[in-house]
DNA sequence: CCCTAACTCAACG
DNA sequence: CGTTGAGTTAGGG
């Protein structure tokens, strides 16, 4: 056992906490986001502790989900149906591990209310635009004019300015402590490696190519910052409390 | 030894 | 499935 990857903790109860476990699923995953169910599948998928007690695990790794800020519940789009939610992971949270502890953070992520509310703002403007653009087509004429159907009542948008926000590249790959490659790159090869075309040296930073993304709108993105801190665009405003 | 993050159990919608 | 609260356990300064 020279290499000690994934499954190498039997029986064992591996040493991450539940948050550590949930990010390591989200992080490893090709959108950034997972429903429940697939959270469930990667941890017991790869940690064979996992494999009995669901009900007690399942139960407190729901209890994370909603307690702790650094996850954010995404709305599915209608057309994409499923059960429950996609689970992301908040933008400002991404150093969560820093200390290299994966027992136990220096601090719980909290967000400040009006950080909580923008986020909820957000989230619910998406919601509503994913009403409209990913709405199942209409129905066939009628000879009649129909009733009107029960319209949806759609709120009036927030501030169309920060829904930008919400818009997500692919996380940078975890700084140090994180050992996520070695737990899902072994039976991963989800990206081959790009071949090797000589690029011509980019003047300045070259803004990455649209994201493609199954659940979020995509919105014309914001203007590119030279050296790109963050990957997501939330509200420049988040800060972790 | 203390603080508090993390976990557990459980009720409720 | 998701939220919330209350009580317990335990990581780490």
């Amino acid at each position: 056992m020279p290499r000690p990857c994934r499954e190498s903790y039997g029986d064992q109860k591996p040493p991450f906490s539940y948050i550590s476990l949930t990010a390591m699923a989200i992080w490893s995953s090709p959108d950034k986001m997972l429903p429940l169910s697939e959270i469930y599948r990667f941890i017991s998928d790869r940690f064979p502790y996992y494999r009995h007690n669901t009900q007690r695990w399942q139960n407190s790794l729901r209890h994370n989900l909603s307690f702790n800020d650094c996850f954010v519940k995404i709305p599915r789009r209608p057309d994409r149906p499923g059960k429950g939610a996609y689970w992301a992971l908040h933008p400002a949270a991404l150093d969560m591990f820093e200390n290299g502890s994966l027992l136990r953070r220096r601090k719980r992520f909290k967000l400040m209310k009006s950080d909580k509310d923008r986020l909820e703002n957000e989230l619910a403007a998406l919601a509503n635009m994913n009403r409209f653009l990913f709405a199942p087509p209409p129905a066939p004429p009628q000879p009649l004019p129909p009733p009107p159907p029960p319209t949806i009542p759609v709120e009036p948008l927030p501030p169309v300015t920060t829904l930008t926000s919400v818009v997500s590249e692919p996380p940078p790959r975890p700084k140090r402590a994180f050992t996520i490659e070695s737990l899902i790159s072994p039976d991963k090869p989800r990206s081959p490696p790009p071949p090797t075309i000589p690029q011509p040296p980019a003047p300045c930073y070259v803004p990455p190519p649209p994201i493609h993304h199954p659940q979020l709108v995509l919105l014309p993105p914001p203007p590119y910052f030279h050296p790109p801190q963050h990957v997501f665009r939330f509200s420049p405003t988040l800060r972790a409390v």
